[in-house]
DNA sequence: CTGTTAGCGCCTTCAC
DNA sequence: GTGAAGGCGCTAACAG
């Protein structure tokens, strides 16, 4: 059964519509129409159009149907930094839920250089039913619009400046304030913190809560360099701090990309870890439970914030004035073999 | 000026047509549909045009616009293996070059619980004007099926079965002989290979040329294992191989996250790389190149593999009937840390 | 240059 | 249970 065919030469044409398989069994489009989509048809025809259907190879104008019904069953993702691994097992995870309800995922991957709004309005000429964004900066400027237009959209693992919206977080202040505490315990008294862009409220947010932690341990951040988010330029950020007067014993890095390039510093250093320095990560990609890795780290639910991200969404997307939600997913430390306590040389290198 | 304004409520209602704004500016809607496509309007025209469409957030309403033109601007992407870096940074690259020719991604990741047809279909439902494949099995069923019916549809890093079709692939032969050649140079006579899936076209190719250019030197295979495709499989099969009886002196593996997996198991057993094994992979994703990890491996050029695959396809989508192209990559052997004269035990840990 | 006229493929009343 | 008719928003002739 030939269920997928939208021949071009095949069969003499173009792909056929519900009104050619209507024809062919000589009863009207629309009964075509209830028969596939499970409306009122008699048993008997509803077998013979789903037969026809199926060897003709017919397949619904999701255009068509959207002009009609005003729903388009696209959902549009918005990923900035896919080189991230989080960010494709995220896309992923969303993926599959999303398909679940039914929906397609229009993935819009929007870097650095390219027009955040020139994107999205993509988006929205395909009528997306609603947008999910992840990765996104506090300063975005397509976000704020939309919102103020009433466009479902839910934020993941972001939020944005002055933007009332759906958001789905991992609980970043808990998370960060147990790498914090956990670190102190340790009886580490100078650290460091890496983060990413300021203009991102995770890395935002982490650094708030760490530092807020430490001081109230009576602990001054010893240094903090903000480093951009990926391993380069932590790399040669954490060369330059770790190769400096007065190294840090601990960093807490804002995610775990940053972390394994203060990992590959310490290396290329020769800095025992952990032994002569301690390292934290954010989001626990999986890399990071790696053996010959094992980075100590946060770990974001994943899956979860896909799931909820789609159930709000669906949520907002039936239902225009309800509350904004907001969700706040706990996010759990992961020990690993990053860390201990300072000066000892065990190291296991 | 809110270009973007999907609004639902706001302004009193559905987002406006072209109808509302040429109501507005007392034109024809043609005009309206003219001056915003570049037809030949009076420049005066246009410019009120423009100016009262940007005011009242208009946005062309794609799926009307595919209903007459036939042409709906998206293309779908397949990828299966996201997990794996490599595709995510394949698929950003061919994100960006199909936006630059004004077309839209539809991502579809299919795992291997996802129903591959189903999957397909939903591409199919969006007319999209055609589908690039990648990580896609050698007996997938979806793929024979739309070639069969002149699908527009290019394949990329992978090759189906019995299936003519436009093809980019690496030059998978040249990057694992070049492999094996550097191997034998060093000394090796006692070399394993990991396997990832056997139904894939990558893994076998480059299986069938690293075993053949042994033989060709008279070295015969030490040891062959099929691991799958992730650092997890590959990992377990490693510890197994190296802990065993007579264990090779290198080790090639058939992607990078394998040849990882095998890093790691080596750490694990104590065994110094590149002085008791060596490990060569294959893909060069981007951690590969990490400071701690330096792996020799095989690079396969992403972009342009991204920009080749967009290229062919528009030109199948423009012509039917041409000739099938089959691209063929250069890869380069990259050597790195992983690697070097066997029993050699000055080691870099 | 600009307005009028046809649909594109489908879903949805409304009659029968 | 089924058919006829209308229209979603837009582009593409075709006249003026």
């Amino acid at each position: 059964m030939p269920e997928l065919s939208l021949s071009r030469r095949s069969g003499g044409g173009r792909s056929p519509t519900s009104r050619d398989i209507a024809r062919e069994l000589d009863v009207s489009q629309s009964t075509v129409s209830r028969a596939l989509n499970g409306g009122s048809v008699a048993e008997a025809t509803r077998a013979r159009v789903i037969e026809a259907a199926a060897r003709r190879g017919y397949v619904v104008n999701a255009a068509a149907r959207e002009l009609v019904t005003k729903k388009s069953g696209l959902v549009g993702v918005v990923v900035a930094d896919i080189t991230n691994p989080f960010y494709p097992e995220l896309v992923e995870a969303i993926g599959a839920r999303l398909a679940e309800a039914g929906k397609t995922m229009l993935l819009a991957t929007i870097g650095v250089t390219d027009d955040e709004v020139a994107r999205v309005r993509l988006l929205l000429e395909h009528r997306v039913d609603g947008i999910i964004f992840t990765s996104t900066q506090v300063d975005s400027t397509a976000i704020p619009r939309l919102a103020s237009d009433d466009f479902p959209l839910v934020l993941v693992n972001r939020e944005v400046d002055g933007v009332e919206a759906d958001a789905i977080v991992g609980d970043n202040v808990a998370g960060a304030t147990a790498a914090a505490e956990y670190l102190l315990g340790l009886g580490h008294r100078r650290i460091a913190l890496i983060t990413g862009d300021a203009r991102t409220s995770t890395s935002r947010d982490r650094e708030a809560a760490f530092v807020r932690s430490l001081e109230g341990a009576g602990v001054r951040l010893a240094h903090r360099v903000e480093a951009g988010f990926d391993q380069r330029a932590a790399f040669s950020a954490a060369l330059e701090l770790l190769g400096g007067t007065r190294p840090p014993t601990a960093v807490m890095c804002v995610n775990d990309l940053i972390a394994f390039g203060v990992l590959n510093a310490a290396r290329r250093l020769g800095i025992d870890v952990p032994g002569g320095l301690s390292v934290v990560g954010f989001d626990d990609i999986p890399m990071a439970s790696w053996d010959a890795i094992g980075l100590t780290t946060v770990r974001q639910p994943i899956s979860r914030m896909a799931e909820e991200a789609v159930a709000v969404l669906e949520r907002r997307v039936a239902d225009d004035g309800s509350e904004f939600e907001r969700h706040l997913l706990p996010c759990e430390l992961v020990v690993r073999s990053t860390t201990g306590v300072p000066g000892t040389t065990k190291g296991k290198v």
